[in-house]
DNA sequence: ATTCCACAGGAAACAGTGGTCC
DNA sequence: GGACCACTGTTTCCTGTGGAAT
């Protein structure tokens, strides 16, 4: 690149001509004081809540909604206020949130709670430590702390609750649901976020009972709430007549067919607007949206593949490599790799699982076909482009050979 | 109607790692 | 320092399954 170009771009942007005029707005850390088409939620949340105030413990909650429905960002909203609101009246509440797709197993969860708690600042006794303990004595350790703080308040937040039933049983929320009884003084209370309503049924009907006091569903947003939001969020992110409204409509449409997901609609948006900045464009356009969305699924494969095991890389390579896409066919092929390089292959189990992993993730698509006297068997393909494979493993050495093998 | 194939996938156990507690 | 704990990734064992072939 000439001097030339490089010069006018530092001055384009010292001179502050970029499209975009406040990059933080387009990422999902921004979280808006007021989320538009969420009044209503917002209200009802508030509502529950409130009853601390008064020194009464708030129902428990349940929250549902596909993804970039607003139900974190409203829940973080309402509780921002009801922190300053209950700090003002000198009422003691702690308000933890975690996330239990990050914290993904039942420990973690309840370290995260004690960390955000500050529990593990306070005295030994009641420190719970990243690993050594016991689930029973790391629950006991929270609840005795609460219990020994006399009048503390704990609003609990769990986001993706679903995902710690899937994998950690009920165990936890029947713990915290009928913590209430041993601790005089202050409570706890539940607030619960799912992707997933029917995951509620994986529940004791017990914890179920007592945790879904309340429940509220989001609903996913419309293209023309979409619209709006984007509209909205374009004004404070753009410059002037720098987005068209062509090139919002598409986003809005894009992200309104795939579940009404306003997060994925602002990142669409995000990378456009970047894309259309590097290309020195005046404007984002259509096309720029369009470049956009391949772009995320794109890196997202890319990403996904770089960063899996020897093994997985090993096995998209086979199931590239096979014929018909038999699981037979495939552990055969992967097996023949395994053996090329000298490792020791996985056994039949561990690979079906790996494909199963795969095929959610959407990197390939398998369909069960029986084929009758001759068995049940999944038909596996590749969904990614080969191109998006071959740069993935271009780097890794041992299996860059395997990459121009026969 | 029954048989039989080639798996799918659940459950339990195990190995190795990294930690606490007494 | 030994007992105990949790986690991840894996293996082993096992039962269940759809539908063509018999």
């Amino acid at each position: 690149m000439s001097d030339d170009i490089l010069d006018s771009i530092f001055e384009k942007a010292a001179a502050g001509q970029t499209l975009i005029k406040n990059r933080k707005t387009l990422t999902i850390d921004y979280v808006p004081e007021r989320l538009p088409f969420r009044d209503d939620e917002t209200g009802t949340i508030a509502q529950a809540l409130s009853v601390v105030l008064k020194g009464a413990r708030p129902s428990n909650l349940l929250l549902f909604g596909k993804p970039g429905t607003g139900k974190t960002a409203v829940v973080k909203n309402v509780t921002k206020r009801l922190l300053t609101k209950t700090s003002d009246l000198g009422i003691e509440v702690l308000m933890p949130f975690i996330n239990a797709k990050t914290a993904n197993t039942g420990y973690k969860v309840l370290y995260e709670i004690a960390e955000n708690m500050g529990i593990n600042k306070e005295e030994k006794k009641f420190h719970v430590h990243f690993t050594g303990l016991s689930m029973g004595e790391a629950t006991d350790r929270i609840l005795d702390f609460i219990k020994n703080k006399k009048k503390l308040h704990v609003i609990l937040i769990i986001d993706e609750i679903d995902s710690l039933v899937d994998k950690n049983g009920d165990d936890i929320l029947y713990n915290f649901t009928r913590a209430n009884e041993r601790i005089i003084g202050g409570f706890i209370s539940l607030i619960g976020i799912s992707n997933s309503l029917t995951f509620k049924d994986k529940l004791d009907p017990r914890v179920r009972s007592s945790l879904s006091e309340e429940e509220m569903v989001f609903n996913p947003y419309t293209i023309e709430q979409l619209q709006k939001i984007l509209l909205n969020r374009a004004k404070v992110a753009f410059n002037e007549d720098c987005i068209s409204n062509a090139a919002i409509n598409l986003c809005a449409a894009i992200a309104g067919r795939e579940n009404g997901d306003a997060r994925r609609a602002i990142d669409l948006l995000r990378v456009a607007a970047e894309i259309a900045e590097r290309e020195r464009a005046s404007k984002v356009e259509e096309k720029h949206i369009r470049l956009s969305q391949e772009k995320i699924e794109k890196d997202t494969n890319y990403e996904i593949l770089k960063n899996s095991t020897t093994h997985t890389k090993i096995l998209i390579l086979a199931i590239l490599k096979s014929k018909n896409g038999n699981t037979g066919e495939v552990y055969e092929i992967y097996s023949s790799f395994c053996r090329h390089i000298q490792q020791e292959p996985l056994t039949q189990r561990r690979i079906t699982q790996i494909i199963s992993e795969l095929d959610q993730l959407g990197l390939i698509r398998s369909d069960v076909v029986s084929q009758g006297r001759y068995g049940r068997s999944q038909r596996i393909k590749v969904t990614i482009p080969s191109i998006t494979i071959t740069s993935a493993l271009r780097d890794d050495q041992i299996l860059s050979t395997l990459l121009f093998a026969d």
